[in-house]
DNA sequence: AGGCTTTTTTTCGAGCCTCGAAAAAACACT
DNA sequence: AGTGTTTTTTCGAGGCTCGAAAAAAAGCCT
């Protein structure tokens, strides 16, 4: 089956539980850590010793609250931010956004260009991307050789090893292995990771409280996509990046979808497919891009009066509650963040969303499913790259197997 | 955020990996072990000893084609079968089945009875489960001290902490703690196991190559079941043993489902529903509990000329399918194993099926889907229960955290 | 038969790692 | 300045795994 544990996985599990520790804490005293991480005072000492020579952990002032109580003051440790540098990439509908993140977790650059998405070439997109990372690369101000992981984020389906765009509704091209692509061009290790899952990530990260183990972040946009936390672990697929909530059947048979079947989630509840009901055209009609400010004045106009625009986001309500009921149905129910444009109008579709939870299994535990809102992705999306790059740097490069960045590499003094 | 490993937790990992590789491979010499787990010789002989010492591996015969070889021989590791054991207990409909199990896996002892669950009174039922498992420990041929797990399954929803049936279809009882029943009354830890899962746990058991890391059990029964594993590990649901396929929403408002609600996949695909269908009844109709003979005549009419009853497969088929297809759509498609007695009539039911799934996301993979099917649930639900119990025994009695069964307790000489 | 080769298993010392206890450090209070 | 309190480091003990070497148990060859 799985593998033994060697003797060296020991510390190299420590390191990592002390830097997560440290990470999640901000400035926690060695005490504090080795209340939380279970270990004795002694192995704290002797990991955060090492971390402190490596560069990668720092010294800092305790927490202010300490000055109060008497014996001697705690040490803060907090990670240095000089002991690496992350890049963000984030690719939307027509936006390109970059930006430098420093091992503490601070953005210490970006930058964001409008492009034509859609009509581009596939050599313009990926030169597009390059040369925006390229040019964060070059700043004067900026360590290269700190640069230990790119996380790139796209709307879309990506493969489940983060890889590969293999679709996405912002081009129509398919199959681009961005990852690879970023690796060969800047050698630096590189994922390609996908939007929903981002945002996940950005939740738990942002509010562990709520978004502990279990939970659910619905993007409600041009396209729904998904982003599933399961027993504290992103899911994803076994081949992509899975969670194609959109793409569940609502009716067989029913609406036309963007992705070409019939009856999807999305075909109802999609930007596309509001517009479309609200404007009471076919449901065969060929699905059009909306704009978020054409969205919301739809919204507005459902709140002001009863008519097509209301029973379109009554539409969607329905398709989206009935799609969370069968999740729920599998997974029982978590709570659920909806974000994007159309989160903004979630008063316009929570009804019509509860009343069919409701005539589903999943909605026999009702009580347990509460939903949060949140219009804007983008900033979510770039978040959840930052942490998903800082961990993987806190645990494959200052925590390896081999206890190779040991004693030889001193990243900063 | 998880705990930190302690020194101590690296034996009883390993510990735990040895006996898991001995249950495993069944006959393996220590080189073989050593080669499965990844550790060294050293490590494997001295915990092989301690293991053979504390009576829970015994040396035996090298595998036979061995003598051959020039060499030392290799010597057999085996579990010992005195070590522990283990007893099963099986409910469905209308039948109750007991066995016990040493620790090789060896069925020792078992007994069955027919009794009318749908009837029986909380009180009645419960006794009848205590009173067969009473009946098997008193057997003289039995040392009850040695009895270290009871597993019980049930068709049915349990908690997910494995603790209570919460409904069932074959009694009208609901949340009966049995597993805490049993541990009162026989003071013998014991668990309460959802019997789809059991029948996914025995298919990974039984053919590790097909179904490895991601697959799915469903039952075809009066209901419908699923077990589904994702990354090699039983999925189960946060409050409940999840998986709960069969209520899904095929078609909202549709078709009336035995729990109540409308449009559940299991209103069109379970034994009552296949029945009411293909009888012409309507939709509404109360749903009728249908025997194993009469779901065989009916398929062998459905065989045999075109007509309501085939039509009622074909319905079943495609709300499996749609079913599938959105299952697919969330975890990427999977291979199936379709079990119980409509699984005999898959013939039936599969070309519509694979018809529905095409027109879903899911269906992008097709390829990757399989079907295997298994009439007979009964005995999968068991050998289940009995490698739930004795992996429980591996992991958290012959390896506990703390070093307790370690010197002091020979069970067997 | 007896020595040689081959393969498996055990033994032994070295090197890490974590832990508990005790010591040291750093500050507040009196 | 002395005392009390809390945090951090130091130190020795005990375990664990590993690699190398030795021992064991065959078959093979002359």
């Amino acid at each position: 089956m799985s593998v033994g544990i060697r003797h060296d996985d020991l510390r190299r599990r420590n390191r990592a539980m002390v830097i997560s520790a440290v990470r999640r804490a901000g400035q926690p005293s060695r005490t504090e850590i080795a209340a939380t991480t279970g270990l004795s005072h002694s192995t704290i000492s002797a990991i955060s010793s090492d971390l402190i020579q490596e560069g990668i952990l720092a010294e800092s002032k305790p927490s202010e609250t300490a000055s109060l109580k008497r014996g001697r003051p705690q040490v803060g440790l907090a990670l240095n931010p000089e002991a690496a540098a992350v890049v963000t990439v984030v690719l939307s509908l027509n936006f390109l956004s970059v930006a430098v993140i420093d091992y503490a977790g601070q953005v210490i650059a970006e930058e964001q260009r409008r492009l034509d998405t859609l009509t581009m070439e596939r050599d313009e997109l990926i030169g597009e991307c390059m040369a925006i990372v390229r040019r964060r690369l070059e700043d004067p101000d900026l360590d290269v050789g700190s640069v230990a992981r790119i996380a790139m984020g796209i709307q879309g389906i990506t493969d489940s090893h983060a890889r590969a765009m293999l679709w996405s509704p912002i081009t129509p091209l398919t199959d681009i292995p961005f990852a690879d692509i970023l690796e060969a061009e800047f050698g630096i290790p590189a994922t390609m990771e996908n939007d929903c899952n981002m945002m996940a990530v950005a939740l738990q990260w942002r509010d562990p409280n709520r978004y502990r183990d279990n939970f659910i972040a619905i993007l409600l946009s041009h396209g729904i996509g998904m982003g599933l936390v399961l027993k504290g672990e992103l899911f994803t697929g076994t081949n992509s990046s899975g969670g194609e909530f959109g793409h569940m059947i609502h009716r067989p048979g029913g609406a036309l979808c963007r992705c070409g079947r019939r009856g999807c989630v999305e075909a109802y509840a999609g930007n596309y497919a509001i517009w479309r009901s609200a404007m009471q055209m076919s449901e065969d009609a060929e699905p059009v891009d909306v704009g978020d400010a054409d969205m919301r004045a739809l919204a507005a106009k459902a709140r002001e009066k009863d008519g097509a625009e209301r029973e379109a986001y009554r539409r969607a309500g329905e398709a989206l509650g009935f799609g969370l009921g069968s999740l729920f149905a599998l997974i029982d129910p978590a709570p659920v963040a909806m974000v994007g444009v159309s989160a903004a109008a979630f008063d316009l579709i929570e009804p019509a969303l509860r009343e069919a939870i409701a005539q589903t299994a999943g909605g026999q535990h009702s009580e347990s499913i509460s939903f949060d809102t949140e219009p804007n992705e983008l900033p979510l999306i770039r978040e959840g790259c930052a942490i998903r790059a800082l961990t993987f740097v806190d645990q494959e490069i200052f925590a390896p197997g081999v206890h190779r960045a040991g004693v030889g590499k001193k990243n900063v003094a």
